[in-house]
RNA sequence: GCCCCUUUAGCUCAUUGGUAGAGCGCUCCCUUGGUAAGGGCGAGGUACCGGGUCCGAUUCCCGGAAGGGGCUCCA
């Protein structure tokens, strides 16, 4: 085997089959695109099953003819390269740079059908470069801003997190307990396109999983409701709240103001409440995100000793402050209908405050302790007595928008992406602080602002960013007056590298500009994206994203970017995942050592659909071997010569192979590899059988036969197939050979076999052709001896004729 | 708590409103001049359970069980 590699390996460099921009190539394009690898180590398991996946795609598209993009790079800037900085004085630079040739040379042996090409890594400052110039765009469109708000901060890593990457109160990264912490950080504006990422996924129904779609659906999360202003006494300004269910109105006694939000503050200056007040924020702020998302936590608060008055009726209810509002969410207030909102009765129970239906269904809940959330007749609400919710919904918001203290609104539960890092090794944000002008880009002609060397830099995690150690880098001049300024110290978050790389690979050597829109035209939006259900949210969100910012810069003619995506499982031992501390840990590389590439790969694409996990347990990369060889030995036993006609041989192998190069192409193109390789390993047998005991290994069949194993293991089995092709008598690259043409007429059975039932139950089986009529087969199945006898003389009620596969009688 | 998915041979999975299949594993036989291998034969199934629709349900519908996944103070 390993022989085998060696011998193909220079070949396949020096041909390069899988180069997709020479120039005169005017095959139709097609785009597969694996998401690009992060350079920490070598390759392992998961790499090695997502590029076999991704792999089987792009070698098919090209054996059907066409010129498919598949290209690779590096995912390069991050945390990692930093951590082997700080732990071993490594240069994050060098350490990235070897890390990208180790796995390069890795998926030249693992034979990555990747058109070398078009190589870059996201640390590139050419690639970066495009990071910053993006970046001014939407500084310019307002897309990007940077305010003061109380963020995600990890205490472990050092720095602030989106909120795509908390997961359950936890670091995404280090599962340290996230904090809150105040500070002034940069946000994309992707709040503005929350409509568009959700309207558009109607184009990804069907093509990606409907798993993935949901997941973003609910992120996103959209809600409709109303916004209604309550004025407080003694202030002049109304506070609006934000509310779904602005029907309740005659249910609200009480109102709340999140404790942490500027507005509690403001309302609590100056009140009897004050010190219990700031003594609970205090509180407050120290709690983790973990504390905060336990629901079944006791509710806490203070009273501030205000009123606020209900704009429909003139109620006068009670403002709290507490920490079950949020404060960045809607406008950070709400007024509290504890009939038919838990938590607002959860709150309400505690602090004994008054609970009112306003609509019934079902028990009281100041009794059961239960809100109701059904629908029902309005009570005790005006206007709205006996209406139902849809009803009561519209003739508030009628009234509200009459009298000017409400009207429809939507809120999402997506928030802005925060993307400054104050970490060392990501894109430096463009930005000059000048204490004249403020925040002044740096002019396009000056990018890439490059990242000052790491040698000299403390990069350790200490709350403010390395770059402000590099004195004479953060010193400029400021770009509009020229006075003395300071460089933005932070970095971009690397999920911004990964939200266009796509694009580049159109056009990946341009130093005039991030991509020329023509040749992007030419190649995305990518047909079939491959890679790992982790992304699900964060990466695909922000790749949806910026597609539609540059849409609408007019750079892309599409709004989404990927086409089809499948999300792969995971490769797992023994039912949990591989690591080095759970001690099962499979290495890929003594795996292709001891069964080489094409076991490794045919294990990983046949071990089931490739969205299912793998348990390593329970596959066979030794039966994987064994059957190559049982498919490589035919190779050797074809005596006919090439370019033998195949139409003079034998049927019934001809048959299969049409059938099974058939099969498998339509197993391919919906992705159920397994079944694809199925069908290889059923035309294997077939051929063999022909070649021992059947036709013989002259007949022209059987060179069409293995000619088409050859063909169709090229897509998961490169180098067998390839040798394969070879001992065939055919030059090099079986992966260009072409998918072989099918001929209808060898699909269509000459007999089938149709089943005569009595009441349900098989009695008989008769052969007939496929094109029997209706009638003629009822005449021949009610003569077939096995119905006869089980009929037993009784009389016939009805006979369902399904021709040519069945006939069911249904006796009297 | 809410929502979604899955359940077919020992294992991993195909398939189908009408005969339930493949690979691996296993039994046995042949080969011993392809041999740390090769060829062949075979066993193995109440298609999770219970109801319904239908001439007929593993498949469609309803309910339940088991396993997996997602969301969860977002007003």
């Amino acid at each position: 085997m390993a022989a085998i590699q060696e011998r193909w390996l220079p070949v396949w460099d020096e041909l390069a089959p899988f180069r997709s921009g020479r120039p005169d190539d005017d095959r139709p394009t097609k785009y597969v695109l694996d998401m690009f690898p992060y350079p920490s180590g070598d390759l392992h398991m998961g790499h090695a099953e997502a590029y076999a996946l991704g792999d089987v795609v792009a070698r098919y598209w090209v054996q059907r003819g066409f010129n498919v993009m598949h290209p690779i790079g590096w995912d390069a800037f991050g945390l990692p390269a930093e951590n082997a900085a700080i732990k071993r004085g490594e240069d994050p630079v060098r350490w990235t740079y070897e890390n990208i040739a180790q796995q390069k040379s890795s998926m030249r042996r693992y034979a990555c059908s990747f058109d070398w090409d078009r190589v870059f890594n996201t640390c590139d400052p050419e690639y970066y470069r495009w990071n910053q110039w993006f970046f001014l765009r939407m500084f310019e469109r307002g897309l990007a801003y940077r305010k003061d708000s109380n963020v995600n901060w990890c205490p472990n890593c050092q720095t602030v997190l989106a909120n795509e990457q908390v997961v359950g109160g936890l670091c995404e990264r280090c599962d340290t307990a996230v904090t809150k912490k105040k500070l002034t950080q940069w946000y994309l504006r992707i709040t503005d396109y929350a409509d568009r990422l959700l309207d558009d996924m109607q184009q990804l129904e069907g093509a990606w999983p409907e798993k993935v779609l949901l997941m973003q659906k609910n992120w996103i999360g959209r809600s409709v409701g109303a916004e209604v202003q309550f004025a407080i006494e003694g202030r002049d300004e109304p506070v609006t709240v934000y509310t779904t269910r602005p029907d309740t109105l005659y249910g609200a006694t009480f109102f709340v103001v999140a404790a942490d939000s500027d507005l509690a503050s403001e309302l609590a200056a100056g009140t009897p409440a004050e010190a219990e007040f700031t003594a609970y924020l205090e509180k407050v702020k120290n709690e983790s995100e973990l504390d905060r998302l336990d629901a079944s936590r006791a509710k806490t608060g203070v009273d501030l000793q205000l009123h606020a008055i209900n704009p429909v009726n003139g109620e006068r209810i009670p403002v709290w402050a507490s920490d079950y509002v949020l404060a960045d969410y809607g406008t950070g207030a709400i007024m509290a209908v504890p009939a038919h909102d838990q938590r607002d009765l959860d709150f309400a129970l505690t602090f004994g405050l008054p609970v009112r239906v306003v609509v019934e269904a079902g028990e009281d809940p100041a009794v059961t302790g239960v809100a109701t959330a059904d629908d029902g007749p309005h009570v005790n609400s005006g206007p709205l007595d006996g209406l139902d919710k849809a009803d009561a919904i519209d003739r508030i918001v009628d009234i509200l928008r009459e009298r000017g203290t409400g009207e429809p609104a939507v809120n999402y539960r997506l928030r802005d992406w925060l993307i400054s890092r104050q970490r060392y090794w990501g894109t430096p944000i463009p930005i000059v602080h000048c204490p004249a002008c403020g925040e002044v880009p740096v002019p396009d002609d000056e990018l890439p602002v490059r990242l000052p060397p790491a040698e000299g830099l403390d990069l350790k995690p200490k709350g403010t960013s390395p770059l402000g150690g590099a004195v004479d880098w953060v010193h400029t001049d400021c770009p509009r007056c020229g006075g003395p300024a300071l460089r933005d110290t932070d970095t971009m978050d690397t999920f911004v590298d990964s939200s266009w790389y796509y694009l580049r690979y159109a056009d990946p050597q341009n130093d005039e500009e991030a991509f020329d829109p023509e040749k992007v035209r030419r190649w995305l939006p990518v047909d079939q994206y491959v890679g790992g259900v982790t992304h699900a949210i964060l990466h695909l969100l922000y790749s949806r994203f910026f597609t539609k910012v540059l849409h609408d810069m007019g750079m892309l003619d599409f709004t989404e970017p990927f086409t089809r995506l499948l999300n792969q499982g995971m490769v797992v031992m023994d039912g949990s995942a591989m690591s080095k501390s759970r001690g099962n840990l499979v290495r890929l590389s003594d795996e292709l050592a001891v069964h080489g590439v094409d076991a490794i790969r045919l294990t990983l694409v046949f071990a089931g659909p490739p969205e299912d996990d793998i348990d390593w347990a329970d596959v066979s990369p030794a039966g994987s071997k064994k059957f190559l060889a049982r498919a490589w030995r035919l190779s050797g036993d074809v005596t006919s010569a090439p370019g033998a006609d195949p139409t003079t041989g034998d049927v019934e192998l001809r048959k299969a192979t049409h059938r099974a190069v058939h099969d498998s192409a339509v197993a391919v193109e919906s992705l159920r590899f397994n079944v694809a390789i199925a069908r290889a390993m059923e035309l294997v047998n077939a051929t063999r059988k022909a070649i021992d005991s059947g036709c013989g290994p002259a007949d022209p069949a059987v060179r069409e036969a293995v000619e088409a194993v050859a063909v169709m293991l090229s897509v998961v089995a490169p180098y067998t197939a390839e040798d394969m092709w070879s001992r065939l008598g055919h030059e090099p690259c079986v992966a260009l050979a072409g998918w072989p043409d099918v001929d209808p007429a060898l699909l269509v059975e000459e007999s089938v076999i149709c089943v005569v039932q009595v009441a349900g139950k098989v009695r008989d089986r008769i052969e007939v052709p496929p094109t029997i009529s209706e009638d003629e087969l009822r005449e021949r199945a009610l003569a077939a001896p096995g119905l006869v006898k089980a009929l037993e003389g009784r009389g016939i009620r009805t006979v369902i004729v399904r021709a040519p596969k069945l006939v069911n009688v249904v006796p009297a």
